[in-house]
DNA sequence: CGCGACGTTGATTTGCCTCAACGATTGTGG
DNA sequence: CCACAATCGTTGAGGCAAATCAACGTCGCG
């Protein structure tokens, strides 16, 4: 493993050029930026978000898997609302965005290497940064505009389609996680996505 | 019907009480901002946003009612993507936030009474009424929240439930709405709708 | 090694769809 | 204002995709 330093650097690193991706950033800006996140590992089957308590973080993945789902204790079942692997955010953003308590629950599937900022402190960096007020305000829309997407395809597709649009939006996730967590994410059982898998090898 | 003048002091009446909700504003900061909503007036049955071009503004309903959706040639079909009734907004976001030309089309269902704004025109009306920023993001995290959760009730909730969501998430809408509309937006048949009302009839 | 978790396969059931027919309601032109 | 057509909601019969229930092989791990 490399030395605490090390990972960090890289962690850094990786979140500078993500967001250099949607709104260019100064090295100053960035040094500002940094402040507010702070690095957290995790094993892989641990609780990054517990159901219960007020979500006041969002994460982003430098390194590792994560799930959010929600546990039916009753039926004894999962719903994934989504996976988050290397540049992605995750958080229970039900809970996060309307100050409730969570329902849902994130999990590391891997080991994973996260970066945690708090919502309280993004209204600060945002008077610091104005350009990151933007940078967020885009992911906001995308990650919107993807759930209406999501959405429309559980209205018109079939399960074997929303199965090869998982594919086409996760590259290689199939094989990270466990089949169930994928069928619990397209709302079927293990059982009938192994059929589908079956099916699809012709 | 009112004169012109009087249904346009009622219609940005209503919004500004709408987003008075939300975040205070002040009648100088509104009177800015009034400048860049215009009134639209649509018959029932007419289309306000047409697919295939790229769509630049979001519409407020101060009157009336909306159903933004995804028509489908091939299968003869239409799938529901939300109601907008008064109070609410709509457009095809899709469009609206990634730029592309749209797919889904937005008709009024009702005589209605809408107000829209440019895209454009609120990076502008931002930097004048920076509350108006703040506004817009709540809306943006609202709809989002409201997305997932309708992505969470789609994988754990039978069609039964799904319709009682419905019910409870546009209160009395189903006295102005066709029956084969809700239909598709539960993502069931008018045939299966039909019989999940005569059952709760006990 | 042995236990538990996971993926697969088969048999059966079920919820919803499809297709079809029929009233009710709406809207429209004479 | 009525007559007629079109649209819509309901009901029934039959079919299909996916769920359920159960059994079994495999893999990973304490």
């Amino acid at each position: 493993m490399f030395p605490e330093t090390m990972t960090n650097a890289l962690a850094y690193g990786s979140l500078l050029q993500h967001i250099n991706r949607y709104s260019k950033i100064s090295y100053e800006d960035f040094e500002v930026c940094k402040q507010y996140f702070n690095v957290e590992h995790y094993k892989s089957h641990s609780l990054v978000v517990k159901a219960g308590s007020v979500v006041t973080k969002q994460y982003y993945v430098v390194q590792g898997c994560l799930r959010t789902f929600l546990p039916d204790d009753e039926k004894d079942r999962e719903y994934t609302v989504q996976f988050a692997v290397e540049e992605w955010w995750a958080s229970d953003f039900i809970s996060y965005y309307s100050g409730v308590p969570a329902v849902c629950q994130v999990e590391s599937l891997e080991e994973s290497i996260l970066l945690s900022v708090q919502k309280a402190d993004l209204v600060r960096l945002y008077q610091q940064v104005p350009q990151l007020e933007s940078f967020f305000l885009r992911k906001l829309e995308n990650a919107f505009v993807a759930f209406q997407k999501r959405i429309l395809s559980n209205l018109k597709d079939t399960a074997e389609d929303r199965y090869e649009d998982f594919l086409r939006h996760y590259p290689n996730l199939d094989q990270r996680v466990k089949n169930y967590q994928i069928a619990s994410y397209l709302g079927i059982t293990p059982e009938s996505l192994s059929r589908i898998r079956k099916q699809k090898m012709k």
